[in-house]
DNA sequence: TTCGATTTTGACCAAACAGTCAAGTTTTGA
DNA sequence: TCAAAACTTGACTGTTTGGTCAAAATCGAA
């Protein structure tokens, strides 16, 4: 048919047009999701920071929940990369380290997925069940599995995997999920540059010195 | 005027009726919050949990945000209270081992505050603003400085006090918000007798030592 | 330039929701 | 026992919200 936009140049098949509303979309409901959840994010909110008219939203995601569960696959699909890459021959103490970065640093780079993330498993974890209970599962119940096998060969301190997996989790994720509460206790403190990297210090000097070997 | 009920006995002049009815509505307020938030909870959901009918749910509480403020006030309470206890001249691990386990504790016994919190974080904080600003910024500032002081003594591991402080408060809070994570990656053993003494001694050892002084 | 496909939106609809009200029921203590 | 106060609720209102639709505007490649 004549006129077609060409969408050879893209994996999806979407036009140009598609790709940037979607990706506008996408990030404005990123944004208000974060913040209020599924429920109350509000289309309006989220049509007005996309840039264009609710109906036009609707056009690319019929339902609400359509952009939520876009907006979700798009942060899981990154989120167990930092501990997918943790070599079970590696040094116990540097893959921490690098494991421990590598969270931190996406804490930093994408506060609100991590946030999203939170508000996910508040409302009870409904969109992602699935994923917590056999992908998530799966990943953790292996690295546990190395963790163990570093902590019986005397290479860590006596320490259960999965608890220590939770505290990296806690301790990094903290400053992307309550960074309102850090910068109310620390004022301007918590805006300067480098507040992140002494936080990634601190972090990293209170866990792998709490699971250093005697 | 005759027939009026007896509100002596109650510090807040009211009546027995309105006790138990505000006690019904801010139980079950705190349940729907700490999944849906404010902006998503339904008033409908809240009176049918606490047994009553709409209308008679804004007869105790005219706004839903009145409910809400309620909820946070009750939160916010007790919510300090560990950190407050922190003893200046005291022994700087047994002081941090009993916050953490207060701590920990609390996280336990009352996991939807520690999840209302975290989801009024999460929205930006709205209504706790002052709060954190003010009786948190304040109360953490003397604790950080005590925490400073043992640091300068030797008596703890050089450690930025805040970051300790947001450590512990990530770890110890985290059983509580992530609670349906936690459960979905490790099944039945989240439900065992004894599992959070299990947590809490795991944070408390990787916590401790990672602090120790050398 | 053209024309078919795609994109856009103002106006609108129906349902959901917060909150109201009049009237009935229950409580309360003299 | 009684009457005033307190409590309760079905029916309702007005607003908000998710979503629809017809028609206009724009895109895009021939």
């Amino acid at each position: 048919m004549s006129g077609l936009p060409d969408r050879s140049g893209d994996p999806e098949g979407r036009t140009r047009i598609q790709n940037r509303n979607r990706e506008a979309i996408l990030a404005a409901g990123r944004e208000v999701f974060a913040r209020h959840g599924l429920r109350g994010a509000r289309l309006d909110e989220i049509a007005e920071r996309a840039g264009m008219s609710k109906p036009n939203l609707l056009y690319y995601f019929p339902r609400k929940q359509d952009i939520y569960v876009a907006v979700l696959e798009q942060v899981l699909k990154d989120w167990l990369m930092p501990l997918d890459a943790l070599d079970p021959d590696g040094d116990p103490v540097e893959e921490l380290r690098r494991y421990i970065t590598a969270k931190m640093a996406l804490s930093v780079a994408q506060p609100e997925a991590s946030r999203l993330f939170a508000g996910e498993i508040l409302a009870g974890a409904p969109h992602i069940a699935s994923f917590l209970e056999n992908d998530l599962r799966e990943l953790v119940k292996r690295k546990a599995g190395t963790i163990r096998r570093w902590v019986d060969e005397g290479r860590l301190a006596p320490i259960d995997p999965y608890h220590l997996i939770f505290t990296i989790w806690a301790t990094t994720q903290h400053y992307a999920d309550f960074d309102v509460q850090i910068r109310a206790v620390l004022g301007k403190q918590a805006g300067k540059p480098g507040f992140h990297d002494q936080a990634a210090q601190a972090v990293l000097s209170i866990v792998l010195k709490g699971i250093a070997p005697r």
